[in-house]
RNA sequence: GGCCCAUUAGGCUAAUGGCAGACCCUCUCGUUUACACCGAGAUGACGGAGGUUCGAUCCCUCCAUGGGCCACCA
């Protein structure tokens, strides 16, 4: 035995920096865009790098290299990029935080160099903790070429991410809506819903008098914002309260303002709450809103930009919310209109930043449609294959709920601007190819000008008119779902694209199913009109120690990075197969059984140095022992292909390592040692040749199957027997012909036997006698005998 | 509040309409020309209540507990 090997005592984390550090540098994962090979590419999911990657990135990619280390194997050119998410407010905000800035007060330009400033400095972080995990991405540079890095804010992502929503606004399948947004009235700019905190404030819920019209009697209406009343557009209660069953069609008279409201009843009213009549207010929040909308009730907007009340609130204009709430309150018990208050304790939305109550107001937004287009996507989401099958389940669930078109503009700034420019009633609408930032530059000369619609010319043809860039970005995900697109080359590539499209995988998280899987199959089917992926692998997520998601403010979180330095990437992987399948249940993180994921790889070590101390013979004829664990582990090759088609690792990796430990290191070896050795000539040099050729060959099977789950180890041993395995194919199983049942009855009669040594207080290596062996196993008598030492 | 998922030994996890199988821990014993990060063995489990069935850990219903996603409403 030559070789490092046999300088290894265990497997360690030297070994691996040495062995990814080359992996990195080398070329040897890159994708060939000549291929003549199927090709499969997988639509990694690309990771916010404002910080480096946490547990749940670190297994998730295991598993995607897994995939692709496997596909290798079975003969695909692999497409396995990685990208990097730059976009969004995740950025700005660790760009706020980080140098102390804000952008209201620096301005947008110069807020948008932090921000890059900020990504230059994290970037490297991450890549570099892939690349100890082993991850066979195609390249770890930055660049154009197919397989390399990507980022979403390169020009080039923001260019195709321009472009596709030019034709779609050519096509009339972007338009613009006044719309209700979140507004922050401290940091005046709209905010996305995941900005948004919810708070318990103390706030109080006032029983207000109205009157009914047509009656004339006296009704009560509970509100917790009772300054609002002016925009109130209608009274609703429930169908099914007897109570109010006669104020159908009837007409409210609003206190103070006087103004005419129309009673009915509606579901969204419950009986036991407040009075069990609500007053519906255009700005309330967001569930007013909609109910607005499905009504068809013009809204009142009561509220301006800063916070204040406007002309429609009457005596209260001009006053903050609060005041403006107080001073109604006062001027209702002043005139006997206030039947009661409760305090209560009100769950409000705030800004997470700026800790303002937020405030629904207003404005117009851009939006894609996508209600028309449901029907079809359900028909495209039939042609993808799930895994698991029920996690489609969760994209239908989703779509059931969807009952607004997608808006897609922000009031962001590090992001991809919309290219878009105005001048009176005319826009400018650049040509798709470039990346445009209209906030700061000029239409370009052969922008098509649109009026009403209608293209009625070129930039070039208005001379004299003064353009406005447009200020507002897209929404993060209006990029990132056409990631597919880009790591595919579309429209840079399009012979290239043909080839490839619909990518083979795409690999995601549960919880953005309805945002991201959402919306990449939305906008692959309005690019294409095609499913955009073949299989889609939902996984779960991976909880700490005790089963709590992990997070900062529990303190729980378990560092990638310190298992790396701790067990390194081997270890994890390992762990990462064997804990679970990750596609049906959440991974339960536990230091002490990835620490304990080195004992296989040991194991493993050791039976190859023990085999490798021998010979290995070219062929050999085989005895029925041999024979018949051959056999079993070309049952266990098909089981495991079987399975690593359907992204399990999980199984056959339970299924291989109890092979290793059990079969092949306790029984197998025990049993043919002394036929390897041969010390005393028992055996014919025949015998002995079967036993030798029969152990390297279970060991190189191991190897291979093993190698898309643990591939620096797996190589490393393989290259000591002269193997390539990163040029092997993944075997198709033989046929096999024994009885594999009776591998079962040897383990049996061994365990048996020990036993009964040990009962006699004999050393295993003792002779013992009177022990028979039973009939079935005859063909394996004399492995048995000498094993044992039966006399 | 709506929806989804889980509940198996001290911990973590698997399979199954008819003996519930590993791993980590614990205990006992042992050291064999690959391995003490070893070997042999032992203890120990189907959340609760109903129902379907010849038979239920598995199928159904309800409850309890835990987790997740979404919505957070006058």
């Amino acid at each position: 035995m030559a070789g490092k090997l046999a300088e290894i005592k265990n497997w360690n984390v030297e070994l691996e920096r040495e062995i990814t550090e080359k992996w990195r540098k080398s070329s040897m994962f890159k994708f060939d865009a000549k291929t003549k090979k199927k090709i499969y590419s997988i639509d990694t999911p690309p990771p916010y790098i404002n910080s480096p990657i946490h547990m749940g990135h670190a297994v998730t990619y295991c598993f995607m290299d897994m995939f692709a280390r496997y596909k290798r194997m079975k003969g695909f050119e692999v497409l396995f990029p990685l990208g990097l998410d730059r976009n969004g407010l995740p950025i700005e905000m660790g760009a706020e935080k980080k140098f102390n800035v804000s952008p209201f007060v620096v301005g947008r330009e110069k807020f948008m160099e932090y921000c890059e400033k900020l990504l230059n400095e994290t970037t490297i972080e991450s890549t570099d903790s892939f690349a100890k995990l082993g991850i066979s991405f195609n390249s770890y540079e930055v660049g154009n070429n197919i397989g390399e890095v990507y980022l979403t804010d390169s020009p080039d992502y923001r260019a195709l991410t321009q472009s596709t929503f030019i034709e779609l606004y050519r096509k009339g399948e972007v338009y613009e809506d006044n719309r209700i947004n979140n507004w922050d009235p401290k940091l005046q700019t709209t905010i996305a819903d995941s900005e948004i905190d919810y708070k318990d404030i103390q706030s109080k819920f006032s029983d207000i008098k109205w009157k009914v019209k047509e009656t004339g009697e006296e009704i009560v209406i509970g509100t917790t914002r009772p300054e609002l009343i002016c925009t109130c557009g209608r009274v609703i209660f429930n169908p099914k309260d007897k109570r109010y069953l006669h104020l159908e069609g009837k007409t409210a008279i609003s206190p103070i303002f006087g103004r005419e409201v129309k009673i009915k009843a509606h579901p969204l009213a419950e009986i036991d709450k407040g009075t069990g009549l609500v007053m519906m207010c255009s700005v309330g929040d967001l569930s007013d809103i909609q109910f607005f909308r499905e009504q068809h009730i013009k809204p009142v907007i009561a509220i301006n930009k800063d916070g204040t009340m406007n002309e429609n609130a009457g005596f209260l204009q001009g006053l903050k919310v609060k005041q403006a709430r107080e001073k109604m309150i006062e001027e209702l018990r002043s005139k006997s209109l206030l039947v009661r208050q409760t305090d209560i304790l009100h769950r409000t939305p705030v800004s997470e930043r700026s800790n303002a109550e937020i405030e629904f107001i207003e404005m117009p937004e851009f939006y894609l449609k996508q209600l028309d287009l449901k029907k079809e996507l359900r028909e495209i989401i039939k042609k993808i294959d799930f895994y698991p099958e029920d996690s489609v389940k969760i994209l239908h669930d989703w779509m059931d709920s969807i009952s607004i078109d997608w808006p897609i503009s922000r009031r962001r700034y590090y992001a991809t601007p919309i290219p878009l420019w105005y001048s009176e009633e005319l826009t400018a609408l650049p040509v798709p190819g470039e990346y445009y930032q209209p906030w700061k530059e000029s239409p370009p000369e052969n922008s098509e000008v649109l009026k009403n619609g209608k293209v009625i010319g070129k930039v070039k043809d208005f001379p004299k008119q003064k353009w406005r860039g447009e200020e507002r970005v897209f929404d993060t995900w209006f990029d990132s779902s056409i990631s597919e697109l880009v790591i595919l080359k579309y429209k840079s590539n399009p012979e290239f694209f043909k080839k490839a499209y619909p990518a083979s995988l795409r690999p995601q998280g549960k919880e953005i199913v309805r945002t991201w899987l959402y919306y990449t199959l939305l906008r692959g089917y309005l690019e294409t009109g095609k499913p955009c992926f073949k299989d889609v692998w939902i996984h779960q997520h991976i909880l700490d120690e005790k089963g709590k998601k992990m997070s900062k403010s529990l303190g729980n979180i378990i560092d990638p990075q310190e298992i790396l330095k701790e067990f390194g990437a081997e270890a994890m992987r390992l762990w990462a197969s064997s804990e679970g399948d990750l596609s049906k249940g959440d991974f339960i993180c536990s230091k002490e059984k990835i620490r304990a994921e080195l004992k296989t790889l040991n194991k493993l070590i050791n039976i190859s140095k023990f085999i490798l101390q021998f010979e290995k013979p070219k062929k050999a004829k085989l005895s029925d022992l041999d024979k018949l664990f051959i056999d079993y582990i070309e049952n266990l090759t098909r089981e495991t292909g079987e399975s690593y088609e359907k992204y399990d690792f999980y199984h056959p990796i339970a299924s291989l390592r109890k092979f290793l430990w059990d079969s092949f290191a306790s029984h197998y070896i025990e049993l043919v040692k002394n036929r390897a050795y041969n010390a005393e000539k028992k055996f014919s040099k025949e015998e002995s040749e079967s036993a030798k050729y029969t152990l390297y060959y279970l060991l190189e099977r191991l190897l291979v199957l093993m190698h898309p789950v643990i591939p620096q180890s797996t190589s490393l041993i393989a290259a000591e027997l002269g193997i390539n395995l990163f040029e092997s194919e993944f075997p198709d199983a033989k046929t096999w012909k024994s009885k594999i049942e009776l591998l079962e009855k040897i383990t049996e009669f061994n365990s048996y036997v020990w036993k009964a040594k040990k009962e006699k207080n004999l050393s295993l290596k003792a002779e013992i006698s009177g022990i028979e062996i039973p009939k079935e196993l005859k063909d394996f008598e004399k492995d048995l005998k000498f094993c044992h030492s039966l006399i």
